[in-house]
DNA sequence: CAAATTAGATAGACCATCGAACAAAAAACA
DNA sequence: TGTTTTTTGTTCGATGGTCTATCTAATTTG
């Protein structure tokens, strides 16, 4: 029983294509959104027409003149049309970006998390406050609010545990859209820092990719066919406790040999201390490994080796494009990739693995609350999924 | 640069869906029809009108009465509306399996292969020409034909590549296009057995699952979300050379201890030979198990340990409702799934693995020209994919 | 046999895309 | 300098969807 597959519902997909090809080819005519989207340019003319309405897309006064002919005039969706917000909810830090309708980060703003739910959102509450009065804006020109948790949620956007936090059936959701009287969205966090991948990263054009993260654990989201995949019920992605040493070191989860033991921020650090090495966190790590320290560079070496062998499972499983490393894997990502990708080609089957490239986040610390941004944006352009029963 | 988003591609959606619906409920009436595809009862109105104006659907003539009020006319997809057909083309044999357009199965032929296209082609026409004088039916009434072929196929209908025929780049879906003047729906053999299951099997109400076959090698296919998932480059599903056990048995590819060296038809029949166990084919193999024969029992056991291995990584990753077994590991299924679901219970991750279960398809035989059956449905209703980019 | 009830058909409102004609604005040209 | 050419963007009408509301048909109920 999906959505009704009716005329409102073609208008909002095709205000949603002209939206999304004018936020990735600004200054666009409306002839070229016409050649972006397929649409015929009258109805280009009246898609455009509405957003001009909604007050999202403007005209430019100067016209850019081809070679002969009425010059073309160009739309921008201006500062006006309002800010997103983006934010990430950790239990030691709440972290706020505000963006423009394009995607242009404003600012950014961050305060002390909070076990208790309660303090929690109204810190949320505090911190955008604060970042709005900071880029002086107002509440009224926030068009919709995206939030990023470490926990699983379900489709209504209640958050159905989250262990870090301690949380446990939250509707965070609604209780936001409640608090603001705007639209919210809510999503896992690294699904929400892949998606910011999609729409402002590295992935832009790619459809099929794996971003993997590594902090306390590693986690990890699959975009397929340029959508989040989340399984039957919303676990996937969760490469974490994929075993690549028979008999390895002790895991939390009680097996051994877990990716989870080696490649997260917490293994390194523990791996290291063990040789006598402290590192504060994995920003140290990385200085050390730069400054030739032979013992950090061969744990980050063998850091790379099993994410490798992890990943070349999956390149035959999923055959994606591209294998994007975020979080706090970025950090050390130069010194990971090179023992990473020897291992993916030996371990990996000839078709699926030789198109597949690796490469590290650009958006690095904001990847989460960017993600934010892009749910934010999802949720308040509506755009809707359609599909066939069957087939 | 997707297809354009108009009212006849509504109408064309939703044509899809209250066939689909009437397939998966006969005997529905309008009302029915209204209620399990969301449509109004003035909209199914007009496209069972149309339905019945391509002799898609006739209305039954005697009218189901429930309590009170004008009785239901019950609805059907009659026998005179024409015939499917599926075909798995093979080295060895082509076979050919011809169904109402509900998928009741009609009858089957197969005469024996080519690695020549030519005569291979000329073969598929010879098959359907005898099984249609068989069924007493006429080309006229052959609504779309589906093939399955163990290979690589593009988006168009070409195949690529296909180890086993020793084809490369070969136009097949044009070809016979051309050769029966009647749509033709290409795929890859494994993938068409598995949307087989989805529209006719144990999958109907199943939305992701994992389709794993094993003959020469071990072949698998991920529906994600209702489709058939590609990947970048259409190789998405190959799990025969996931490593199951370090150092192990030399494999085809040149690494060690693939799955395929545990798991496929071919490696079971070697590795009982070698313990001086002769077995002509998996059948045989499943006799002896059945007969109680010890070494063949263990060996099947260790084949589902492997099999729970490879899969255990995949139910984390994937997060799947369902796994099926298919191709000739359906014969032996009943011998491994237990030893598959505990190696699989001790190596995935408890909430991913809580709710996957493992099942034997029961198409059996016929799953890969099933599969054409459900490729020519597709193809003859042509229900297309509509999404908006982003988001 | 009339009233109530339900299924299905039909008409009209509404809204979508799209092709074609039209208006507008510039360069090119005589 | 005017006229033509060329290209952009608007508008109108055709076509064709879905949906609401109304109407007709066929049955049970009282």
């Amino acid at each position: 029983m999906s959505a009704r597959v009716n005329s409102a519902l073609i208008r909002q997909i095709n205000i949603a294509r002209v939206f999304h090809a004018l936020r990735e080819h600004p200054e666009s005519s409306q002839r070229d959104l016409g050649r972006l989207t397929g649409l015929d340019k009258a109805t280009v003319s009246t898609v455009v027409a509405q957003l001009q309405d909604l007050r999202l897309v403007e005209r430019s006064e100067q016209a850019k003149t081809r070679r002969v002919g009425r010059p073309e005039t160009a739309l921008t969706i201006p500062r006006s049309a309002g800010v997103l917000v983006g934010v990430r909810l950790e239990p030691t830090t709440i972290r706020v970006v505000t963006t423009t309708l394009t995607g242009e980060v404003l600012g950014h703003c961050q305060l002390p998390g909070s076990l208790d739910v309660k303090a929690a959102l109204v810190t949320v509450r505090a911190v955008i406050d604060r970042e709005l009065a900071e880029i002086g804006e107002g509440w009224a020109s926030v068009r919709a609010i995206g939030v990023g948790v470490p926990g699983l949620m379900d489709r209504t956007g209640t958050l159905v545990l989250a262990p870090n936090l301690g949380w446990r059936d939250v509707p965070i959701r609604s209780t936001l859209e409640e608090m603001f009287d705007c639209p919210v969205a809510v999503d896992n966090d690294t699904k929400a820092a892949a998606i910011a991948e999609r729409l402002f990263g590295l992935c832009r054009t790619v459809e099929d990719y794996v971003y993997v993260t590594g902090d306390s654990g590693v986690g990890g989201a699959l975009v397929l066919g340029g959508r989040v995949y989340r399984g039957a019920s919303g676990f996937a992605g969760e490469i974490g406790h994929t075993k690549v040493v028979p008999d390895g070191r002790l895991c939390g989860c009680g097996r051994r040999g877990c990716l989870e033991t080696y490649v997260s921020e917490a293994a390194i650090l523990r791996r290291l201390a063990e040789q006598g090495i402290d590192a504060a966190d994995i920003h140290e790590v990385a200085e050390l490994a730069v400054a030739g320290r032979p013992e950090v560079r061969a744990l980050l070496e063998e850091v790379g080796r099993h994410l490798g062998f992890a990943l070349s499972n999956i390149v035959n499983m999923l055959n994606p494009t591209l294998i994007l490393l975020g979080g706090n894997l970025a950090s050390v990502g130069a010194h990971i990739i090179p023992s990473l990708e020897t291992a993916l080609s030996e371990q990996a089957l000839g078709p699926s693995a030789a198109g597949v490239r690796v490469r590290v986040s650009p958006l690095g610390e904001d990847a989460v609350p960017m993600g934010g941004i892009a749910l934010a944006l999802d949720c308040f352009l509506a755009p809707p999924r359609l599909s066939v029963p069957r087939g």
